[in-house]
DNA sequence: GCGACAG
DNA sequence: ATCTTGTCGC
């Protein structure tokens, strides 16, 4: 199904998809070696049904800037936990297929099997993009687990019924951790090892905190001009 | 019924 | 998610 149609499913419907995508869901090691990784993400404002979204690519490890990507789309879909992908990946996927150099990896921003359904929003944008995706949310929406020793790059397992469904990591030291889950083609231990690879200081990882900054700045950007074109200020 | 609840 | 001043801790 293409995500442009996302907006006019119902929450029953959009579940019935999870529970349909959940079969193709492949958690295996990446073996061909990566040389790109990308981070996505989403802004906009509270009472808009505008997104903003944005997608920045680098050269893996050194995680320089080599393209970046951006994209506005409309949505209907309400946030509501657990179906964040319905109201967000119409806009990624636009953004995506802006993308002049497609990454050997995705990393963004929410779960990635650590749902209840397996189905976060890197798992579903991997299916439907087939590229290998790892899911590095800010807080937990599923699993149980005990809070991470305060020492850099301690990991605490996120369980469900015995499952092994993610790792808390904590990326910086007094802060809280981040959930990482992989997403689709590609495993737990890798995802785990290229998340720390990619922090720089700062709790989030690069890829995430770019694309973060990034799709911040255009949407403040595009303030400013319908600010402008609605003639305000005159 | 109560608490939890990605962004 | 976004807005937004101050404040606590390393």
């Amino acid at each position: 199904m293409d995500p442009s149609g996302y907006e006019h499913l119902s929450p029953a419907e959009a579940i019935a998809y999870q529970d349909e995508l959940r079969q193709k869901i492949q958690i295996r090691e990446l073996k061909t070696p990566f040389k790109t990784i990308a981070g996505a993400d989403i802004s906009f404002n509270l009472d808009s049904e505008l997104l903003y979204a944005g997608i920045v690519v680098f050269k893996y490890p050194d995680m320089q800037v080599i393209a970046t990507s951006t994209a506005m789309s409309h949505t209907s879909f309400p946030y509501i936990s657990g179906l964040l992908a319905f109201r967000e990946i119409p806009a990624l996927f636009n953004a995506w297929n802006n993308l002049y150099v497609k990454p050997d990896l995705l990393v963004l921003d929410g779960q990635g099997i650590a749902h209840e359904r397996r189905l976060g929003i890197a798992t579903h944008f991997g299916l439907l993009t087939n590229v290998p995706t790892i899911g590095s949310a800010k807080s937990r929406l599923y699993g149980r687990y005990e809070e991470p020793a305060d020492e850099i790059f301690a990991e605490s397992p996120m369980y469900d019924k015995g499952e092994l469904i993610g790792i808390a990591l904590r990326s910086k030291l007094h802060c809280k951790p981040i959930y990482i889950s992989p997403g689709h083609n590609i495993n737990m231990q890798q995802s785990v090892d290229v998340i720390k690879n990619c922090i720089r200081g700062y709790r989030i990882p690069e890829p995430t905190r770019q694309a973060h900054i990034l799709v911040n700045k255009i949407r403040v950007k595009n303030g400013e001009d319908n600010t402008k074109q609605l003639g305000l200020f005159d």
